[in-house]
DNA sequence: AATGAATGTGGTAGCGCTACCATCGCGGTG
DNA sequence: CACCGCGATGGTAGCGCTACCACATTCATT
């Protein structure tokens, strides 16, 4: 009695309701063959014990899962990935699913590592923010079955559902609003061509450029900023030619935060447009044109994919994989008006 | 073998194998009593296969827990919280532990659900970011010696570790350096003191004022505001007094931002701190002092101190709880020199 | 009164894994 | 040449739970 050291089990519920671990059993399970006397019985044992059923004897039981949906991402530090986490836990939670955590930090290996740790936990599914290019330790097939769903960048040489970000779109109009306010020479400041976004969103500059019968100048054009500094001083660099740009379309907001200061410390006032909205765009106190799109209903859309999966009888054949891309606003903060809109 | 079903166990490589279980576990546990040859047979069976252990089995046999740390917070969403789950996750994942995901909006009966399915999966220990003022259903004891440790909130009513920010501290040197910039009536924009943040860092403020000798102007002062829109109201408001204040400290980034707002309506230019810094604080063009601190080292702490709580023996007596303080660093964007800085 | 069905309860087995002990074969010792 | 010791392997049981079947009641039906 005094120090009770692991937690009670159904069978001590039993032995002190004076039943058998099979009656607890069906009290648990709201099994409708109990009596309500002996219901009640048991119901007090397990009060009096603080008893809890453990879920993990019973999956193994029962099923052979976890109950668990396991969500690997890159960075959780980004409030991008940390709202898509939010979308899929709600969606998961609908079904008495839980969300287990994994950080990669770009990784690869990491990325590897805890997709096999999840797969021996016996997630119900995944979903994975890719790291890499090389998407084949994710087939479901090679995880024993395991649906996987991937998110912001499609599967590169696997089948698989994903969820994607109208990358490609959501540059090309943003680009076209900048064209549209008056730009006829924008620059870039984006991601490396290797990573999906960033040449979807330089896709999206260049066709909107095209589009507007302007042609691209190389020189406005920098793509390997990874922090607001370096981003900072990609523009200014740009910015110190002879002949600078009049605009510049950013493909994040890193860079546009590095090009909204080299803005602010030059004299020049060149447009501003960028992908991701962030809190503070409407008080910056320079005209800016974001595109905007709600990172929770990924995880939400990503989780719906990878329940329906999941609720696929494990026998039936393989439906193809599905492509979800969810679309994008463009929003523009303290513009002045313009002549046309677009969209 | 053209539909496999369910993933192979240790049994199906044993058999293909032609050896038996306790062999095959005894490969995969690295047990150093097996031939080379054994070894080598079993691994390419379970290569053939594509075996992978059911960590569900092994646990429940082995220990009795899940390897798995239950995290709840209130709201994912904010940077915050997904930074101090990045901290966890990096301290628990060094010991092999994942952790799972719960967000409660805030919502005490959620709080209370994903408190009890974390104890019934059997994890290893729980960190919240309790929602509410009644901490009695994170009682230890009550769920069955499981480990808690609170985060940013301290236990009211029950003994459990718990990780703080400095919120006194924090809001004291704040206030200390406006008034060291020449600031003799600072505001308060703020939270309702029901809420432990809201009441440490007005007690800061006033401690700050009261050891300049300065008294508290009661009209300045404003709680009630959620939102970056209802701080702006409330900040305007104020501003509007025949006397209006020299100075803000704000309780929290959606005040600052609220105020900040006003400030630029307005066409007074009163000084302006804020509890938490946020990325864009050097860009705003208004000279800003915040209050700093590492919200991933309030979760790496929090998971050192649970992982301690799970290292020790059962059995052993109940160690004082402990409390671990974040400090807080204060810093000064734009700020024109001073007479003197304190600190 | 005998039969059958419906109902509440208990016993047994087994999910996949591993601790523990038993067994077997080997070489070395007296 | 029995004997011991040791290293490699296998058998058994059981973690906590529940599906399945067996059984003992009870009650309606003929």
């Amino acid at each position: 009695m005094s120090a009770e050291q692991s937690p009670p089990t159904l069978r001590d519920v039993a032995a002190r309701a004076g039943v058998s671990p099979m009656t607890v059993s069906r009290v648990l399970r709201d099994h409708p063959r109990v009596t309500e006397r002996t219901r009640e019985r048991v119901l007090a044992a397990v009060d009096a014990l603080g008893y809890r059923r453990n879920e993990l004897a019973r999956n193994l039981r029962l099923g052979r899962t976890s109950g668990l949906v396991g969500l690997v991402v890159t960075n959780l530090a980004n409030p991008f990935y940390s709202q898509l986490a939010l979308g899929v836990e709600a969606i998961a939670g609908e079904r008495g699913l839980k969300v287990v955590l994994g950080n990669t930090a770009e990784d690869v290996q990491r990325e590897r590592r805890l997709v096999e740790e999840f797969a021996a936990r016996r997630v119900d599914g995944l979903i994975v923010v890719p790291a890499g290019a090389d998407h084949s330790h994710l087939t479901s097939s090679r995880l024993g079955r395991l649906p996987v769903v991937l998110v912001a960048r499609p599967p590169s040489n696997i089948a698989a559902d994903c969820v994607l970000v109208d990358d490609f779109g959501g540059a090309r109009e943003a680009t076209a609003r900048l064209i549209a306010h008056g730009a006829i020479r924008p620059g870039f400041l984006g991601l490396p061509l290797s990573a999906w976004t960033g040449s979807e969103r330089f896709r999206g500059f260049c066709v909107a450029l095209d589009e507007a019968g302007l042609t691209l100048d190389e020189r406005y054009v920098r793509r390997n900023q990874r922090t607001i500094a370096t981003a900072e001083a990609a523009a200014l660099q740009v910015l110190s030619l002879p002949d600078p740009p009049d605009a510049f379309f950013c493909a994040n907001s890193r860079n546009t935060l590095g090009a909204f200061r080299a803005i602010s410390a030059s004299g020049s006032r060149p447009a501003l447009a960028g992908f991701d909205d962030f809190e503070m765009a409407d008080v910056l106190g320079l005209p800016l044109i974001v595109v905007a799109y709600d990172p929770e209903e990924l995880g939400r859309q990503a989780a719906r994919l990878l329940l329906d999966r999941i609720d696929r009888e494990p026998g039936a054949a393989d439906s193809p994989p599905r492509r979800i891309v969810i679309p994008t606003t463009v929003v523009e903060y303290g513009m002045a008006e313009q002549p046309a809109v677009r969209g």
